[in-house]
DNA sequence: CATATTGATGACCATTTGGTCCAAAAATAT
DNA sequence: ATATTTTTGGACCAAATGGTCATCAATATG
């Protein structure tokens, strides 16, 4: 017996919900908040995910897969090597510059807020990092064997000096955005990098 | 007419609160935790500070005046130039490797937590990082009048990217510390942007 | 000593917090 | 139609929140 359908889809429930925790992060955000984002009453946003914590992890594992989607396509390996790095970079600094910099990014602010605190969420957002940096290596060693890569760069080391530069814009990114200086950051990284 | 002495340093409290900030961040913190914290009574920490948020600044302005002084010993003017960005990076290595990694960095956290909610907070940070780029500009802009950097390296670029790699990993560091990874990564940034 | 001033303490407060629960509603199955 | 199941909405709740305030203590000044 199926009993009364859910009047809500739980994919936007959850999308809404990211947007947010991604505006105002986990403990700034208050439950009236996500009822009003997500249009749901108590008792359903409860009786579907639980608590808070079950709805933000749902939210957090939903921003993580978009992130990494959004990774494979750029560094897709039909692609050439150094055009999907350079798309990849390339949305960085888009992602560092005006309206959407100040906006941040929701892993690196959970990875802050509640990467120590919090072994659910410490779990997903090591296996992230762990993800792209696995992607970026791949990719580098693609390059690499193609000759694209400078002498002596070693593809693992780089793709975590990478990621790390990337994630670091994002935060100096969110007082002081700057396009040009984003811009000319990762056209440093390439010029030192590639060739 | 002076009146009751304080019984307390109010420096003494500043760096008993920040600590806790710094471990849990700023929402995350309640009332009972800075008082344990700081053996303060309510009415006391209230007088001396204000409230929550007026501590909290001191707080903030304490790590920052300690980055900012650590920063300057490294780069001292009157050392040589790669001793000090070297120093300044082991730091960094030190920083995001075994225990001291998972407490992470009340700047950054407070960067992601704070920066585009609070304009005082916003407003140090950003200065913050103003400066931290200038400071490493100038070493840098020294290193390449003694012909220690990479041709083609603009000193303005490289200490940007210098500055969003370093804070970057401390962000990845939170949840995947690695001391090698993270030796390897500033290796890897001098071999390529010195000599 | 008396008075004035400032600090310390903790009871107290309104508000907000995350979370529960129950009665009504909407669907299906018999 | 009735029974069953699930969802919905919101009243309700205990606990925790940040913050105030009256009282008392400790010092300086006259």
């Amino acid at each position: 017996m199926r009993g009364r359908p859910r009047e809500f889809d739980p994919d936007d429930a959850i999308e809404s919900a990211m947007g947010v925790f991604w505006t105002s992060g986990y403990h700034a955000t208050s439950l009236p908040e996500l009822l009003e984002a997500t249009n749901l009453s108590r008792g359903s946003l409860y009786a579907a995910f639980g608590d808070k914590h079950g709805l933000f992890l749902r939210a957090l594992d939903r921003y993580i897969a978009d992130s990494l989607t959004r990774l494979d396509a750029d560094l897709d390996p039909h692609k050439d090597v150094l055009d999907g790095i350079r798309a990849c970079l390339a949305r960085y600094v888009e992602r560092t510059s005006g309206a959407g910099a100040k906006r941040g990014c929701l892993i690196v602010a959970t990875a802050m807020e509640l990467g120590s605190h919090d072994v659910e969420v410490e779990q997903r957002i090591r296996r992230f990092f762990k993800a792209m940096e696995a992607r970026l290596t791949t990719a580098l060693e693609r390059a690499k064997s193609e000759r694209r890569l400078a002498d002596e760069v070693e593809p693992s080391t780089a793709a975590r000096l990478i990621m790390c530069l990337l994630e670091g814009m994002r935060v100096v990114s969110k007082t002081n955005a700057d396009r040009s200086s984003s811009q000319a950051v990762v056209q440093t990284l390439l010029d030192r990098f590639v060739r």
